[in-house]
DNA sequence: GCGGTTTTATGGTCATACAATTGACACTTG
DNA sequence: CAAGTGTCAATTGTATGACCATAAAACCGC
């Protein structure tokens, strides 16, 4: 550094700090949020709590209420804290529910728009070994959930197909549910609950398609009655693997339909 | 309308309703963070696109600029918008992350007390699909990516525990990439992170463990490379079955070795 | 006791003011 | 002219204060 002290002193300025980055001024409801949620998972407020108050957090915290209020409605968004008003009312610790898990997972596979194949793949990773759990783990009243699900399903695989659908996502939670995994109970529902979206609107859910479903449903729900878990992960693998056929046949013919519709009839170019 | 307006009206509306339930009164931040999510995933904002700065949604909603703030920092924490300070500043779409996916996840499974074998459980059900989808839809580039962190692994592997922990993170996440599906990718990512953290503390990653991993991993890259998805599936499986049992191994030492602390030294009494 | 009324602690909402940030643009300066 | 610098204006960030709405406790008349 022997000549031009500016250019030296900026550069050993530089030095000194390395390759700084760009620096991140954290807003104040960010900070105090991540503060409550560090102090909600270490302990300090177990689930069933109550926070401070938002006076008090304004007082202990010296920022204003403007700013504790964000923090806790993202807190909120998070599923950490379930807020009410009155009196004895305030802000009470909880656990993030399965339906909020949902909807984040939800949001996130609309806004990458996954496509139903990818749905389906991410189905066929889970549920075979759902059903291995299942059949492990599934407790007596587990089971009773599955028959009464059943029987609905198959009443309503008669003529209601909306009926049909909707049970069908139940089924699909239930044997979720007699896993006995947390993790992959809320994963399954949430894409039972997209794929169930996501066929609304099409109609896939031919009276051969209901039959197909509901027979392999018995059979499965035998398998998991008996304990036997791999019997029961072979046929949730068999299942999928024809109710995927059937959807991207059902998905072809859609988009043969939707393309005929745009071209005048009578017009075929491509038939 | 004859006599006494208000009463009559009154009385009627809660006949006309007949047996309601709970009525909930929705925060005007929530009715405003939903609907701004319905337009956002509708179409009317596209990602990139500004939402109306905060005194215009003051000004077309009628609310205080307190509510649409709240409202904001909700759709800021399902990670819809990112908002920035400034001139030319505002709320503008964004899609949610894998991290911000991954963060919710995270705070279900801690608050849900998922046991390290139900990560387990997870990881077996998804890495096999996600190893099968990657041996078809990878690219050149996730390949080299793959290989890239692989010889970063393996000489991790010698001596530095740590960084051979945060590389195999790193690996299975690259592995979630090449599957090309966005949702078993952040599923995928999700659980490693979950798993990574539940190991920081324990000290899983003995030596022949650690050949263990790198030797799986280069079988396991060898057939996706050639593109053999079923026998990188069949490798994955048993790469995470021979995980599992160490890792079952090692938290049965880990809860002994816990237990003896407890009993004063020299006074072993279930030796 | 019991039913209604009041009290009170709490969140919900709004209005205002000012501070901090940031990008565009004009302005210096070599 | 080029490069840096200052200024400005629009926008978010934050604080304060006030008042409303709500819900549970406390009270009171019977």
């Amino acid at each position: 550094m022997p000549i031009s002290q500016t250019e030296t002193s900026v550069s050993d300025a530089g030095a000194m700090l390395g390759a700084l980055g760009a620096i991140n001024v954290p807003k104040s409801c960010d900070v105090l949020a991540e503060r409550l949620q560090q102090q909600i998972l270490g302990g300090t407020f177990p689930p069933g709590a109550s926070l401070p108050t938002e006076r008090e957090l304004v007082s202990t915290t010296g920022l204003g209420r403007g700013s504790v209020r964000e923090a806790l409605r993202i807190l909120e968004a998070q599923g950490l804290v379930r807020t009410r008003a009155g009196r004895y009312g305030g802000s009470v610790v909880s656990k993030p529910t399965d339906a909020l898990l949902a909807s984040h997972i939800s949001l996130f596979a609309k806004g990458h728009s996954v496509s139903l194949r990818a749905l389906v793949e991410a189905r066929q990773a889970l549920e075979p070994m759902v059903a291995t759990l299942a059949a492990r783990n599934r407790t007596p009243e587990d089971l009773a959930t599955l028959k009464q699900i059943s029987a609905r399903l198959d009443a309503a695989a008669i003529d209601d197909v909306p009926l049909f659908l909707m049970e069908n996502v139940n089924w699909h939670t239930a044997l979720a549910v007699a896993s006995h995994n947390d993790l992959l109970r809320a994963f399954t529902a949430s894409i039972s609950e997209l794929m169930f979206e996501a066929s609304r609107f099409e109609h896939f859910a031919s009276p051969d398609v209901r039959a197909l479903v509901t027979h392999a449903h018995r059979r499965i729900l035998q398998a998991i009655e008996s304990g036997q878990a791999e019997l029961a992960r072979q046929r949730v693998e068999r299942d999928l693997q024809a109710y995927a056929r059937h959807l991207e046949i059902a998905v072809k013919a859609e988009t043969a339909k939707a393309t005929a519709e745009k071209v005048p009839p009578g017009n075929a170019r491509r038939a």
